[in-house]
DNA sequence: TAAATACTAGACCGTCCAGTTTGATATTTA
DNA sequence: TAAATATCAAACTGGACGGTCTAGTATTTA
């Protein structure tokens, strides 16, 4: 059963990717409403037809476009546990993963993605539950291990999770709704650090203050 | 100069309004891709005609409309004022602030600016700019100055800003990203409390920390 | 080789929509 | 009243676009 060949040509595994990849492009440039099919065609160097034979309409290609975005938007899981099982204080380790959580936050196309999401949430609700867990979420419960682990069974499960929301949040601070807004440059590699420092001192007073008490 | 009459029926006031309040609401629903001029037209209960006379074209509706909602949405400054000048702890001041912003932030209204405006920030970043002033700036300075004035002298400007931001972006946490992106329904009036309480608290673990040392 | 399927290039269809035009009616000032 | 402007209703223009269809070519399996 595992070895049935369909009879005749086979699809192009190159033309998908080529045209799942085109898409993710203009979707992310020119949002949803300004990307047509006609060019998504030409973009990936594959005629009209062959768009609709590897994908049901444009719908469907938005959905799996961002889908396919989505996988890559998520803190590097590996570097923080070899974060946590070094030597690191839980400053550095937040100062660390907080670098990469404003890197992330910054990125061109992840503000794109954003952008695209949240343009088209009402209208594809399932896109963006996908985005949500396969990014922020994701993200969230990583980062809340890792504050968990340094609490050392002094602090819930409960409180980790909202040192992580809290975390998440300085470092988004204003700059994030204005990125979105796109009145706001990705700041220099000094301003994140700055930031990210300040951030990090303030998680840290609160965490000593609830694993204190 | 003052009292120049233009020769021959003059412009309905009354139109005016009414198709701006239509468009309003439409660009708002459906946003702006989704808006026909037609279907403004046939909500205001005016020819086609009358709102092209009144607005330059469909960007110029937009950017008018938008800008008219603008102005509603920011912080109850009179309120503050009343509460600093009072006998209020900033603890209850920041629970009470707190409790706008937050029901200001889930207002499905404001959610809908929001959403229309990031997804047009490309296209109109004039009107992006003029949102952000009108709404977020405005309610974040007023909240600065309360602080600062909370300080009494022992807390620079810059950290009372900091401050203001931090506490903006904690009551914000992970609801308004959700909320954007269209799967976190609006908090229970309970649960709005407690949240406000929980950032409240932190935020004023915050500012004893920076005025003690 | 024959059947089956993929792919191309481009025409084509139906729809939607921003914006214009037209021709009549209404309202205002001079 | 006459000139000027607003408003209406509806037709119209021009273009974009999602999606289909066709006819010919390429590739794969049986």
């Amino acid at each position: 059963m595992a070895t049935t060949r369909k009879q005749g040509r086979p699809k192009s595994e190159e033309k998908y990717h080529l045209i799942l990849h085109a898409a993710s492009c203009l979707f992310l440039k020119e949002g949803f409403a300004n990307t047509s099919m006609d060019t998504v065609a030409k973009a990936s160097g594959v005629s009209k037809q062959t768009v609709y034979s590897h994908f049901e309409g444009k719908d469907a290609l938005f959905k799996a476009a961002i889908s396919s975005k989505c996988r890559s938007y998520q803190l590097d899981t590996q570097q923080l546990i070899d974060a946590t099982s070094g030597s690191l204080s839980l400053l550095e380790c937040l100062r660390k993963v907080g670098c990469q959580f404003v890197r992330l936050l910054q990125d061109p196309e992840a503000i794109a993605i954003f952008r695209v999401i949240i343009a088209e949430a009402v209208n594809s609700p399932h896109v963006a539950t996908l985005f949500y867990q396969a990014g922020p979420e994701a993200s969230l419960s990583t980062l809340s291990d890792v504050i968990e682990k340094f609490g050392e069974g002094s602090l819930s499960r409960d409180i980790a999770q909202q040192l992580a929301v809290d975390y998440c949040a300085l470092l988004k601070g204003e700059y994030h709704t204005m990125m979105l807004c796109g009145i706001q440059s990705p700041l220099q590699d000094d301003a994140i650090t700055a930031h990210v420092n300040s951030a990090a001192e303030k998680i840290l007073l609160l965490f000593t203050h609830y694993t204190q008490q």
